[in-house]
DNA sequence: TTGCTCCTCACGTCACGTGAGGTGGC
DNA sequence: TTGCTCCTCACGTCACGTGAGGTGGC
């Protein structure tokens, strides 16, 4: 049989990295939710750490607060999966956008011109990261 | 003589893809100013696109309009090469965040188990996501 | 004159951050 | 009893989005 050890709100803190602030909105949210109280200060099973784990993950993929909340809190059916591919091709373009806006600002680094947008090389770059339409 | 053409709101946001809600906001923090009004609606230089370009690159690379503002409506001095500098550091650890999110959706798509936290090779890429401190 | 688009202004939204004033346990 | 951290609740912030009611040009 496992141990669950109820783990206090300052060691949550402590271990994810998650401030104080941020655990109370995702409760509100309904995407953590303490075991107990000791006295005021909120205990969870230690599985919260993994559970967090997990949220920052799927918001670093680009998902709502209310969208994880019910990711994690149903189960996985089919139209989760199609969701999570719909969110696979847009990250895949984050990731190309990032990847433009590195270019150009490491370009920015090196170049002598006076000012960003006198950069002839910033310039060319520009129509890449965000296409202008024909007149 | 360069000619400098006038050109409508309306064909900015056709041309650009950006809102015109957008292009209110970006006026009120100073990062584009209409050369005029037609009326009541909003002319500007044909220029503006490429600044608008600008604008949506360096807020892919994490810039607040506060801070875009400065950037393009001051020079380049050296601080702004710091700042500068400073965010590529995050953007390069962004680009890890987005490709570790990235990998762990890959690979709930074609995971069997009836939930997220129950595929244990999402578990495993969870503590590479945000790494828990031991107790 | 009728539509149409744009205008301004106020308010809503999302995911928090920040006090203000109060409570519980060492 | 004194600190300390956490508690709740309200309000602020950032970058917009969304009406509501009004104006100008074809």
């Amino acid at each position: 049989m496992t141990v669950h050890n109820e783990i206090d709100i300052a060691e949550v803190v402590r271990r994810s990295g998650v401030p104080i602030s941020t655990l109370h909105v995702w409760e509100r949210h309904n995407l953590i939710t303490p075991t107990g109280r000791s006295g005021l200060r909120r205990q969870y099973e230690d599985g919260i750490l993994q559970r967090i784990a997990a949220i920052v993950l799927l918001q670093r993929g680009g998902f709502s607060l209310a969208e994880i909340a019910d990711l994690l809190n149903n189960g996985m059916p089919g139209d989760d999966k199609t969701r999570i591919a719909t969110k696979l091709v847009e990250l895949h373009r984050r990731q190309d956008e990032l990847t433009a806006a590195i270019t150009g600002l490491e370009h920015a680094l090196s170049c002598q011109q006076p000012s960003l947008m006198a950069c002839p090389t910033f310039q060319t770059m520009l129509d890449d990261a965000l296409p202008i339409k024909p007149t």
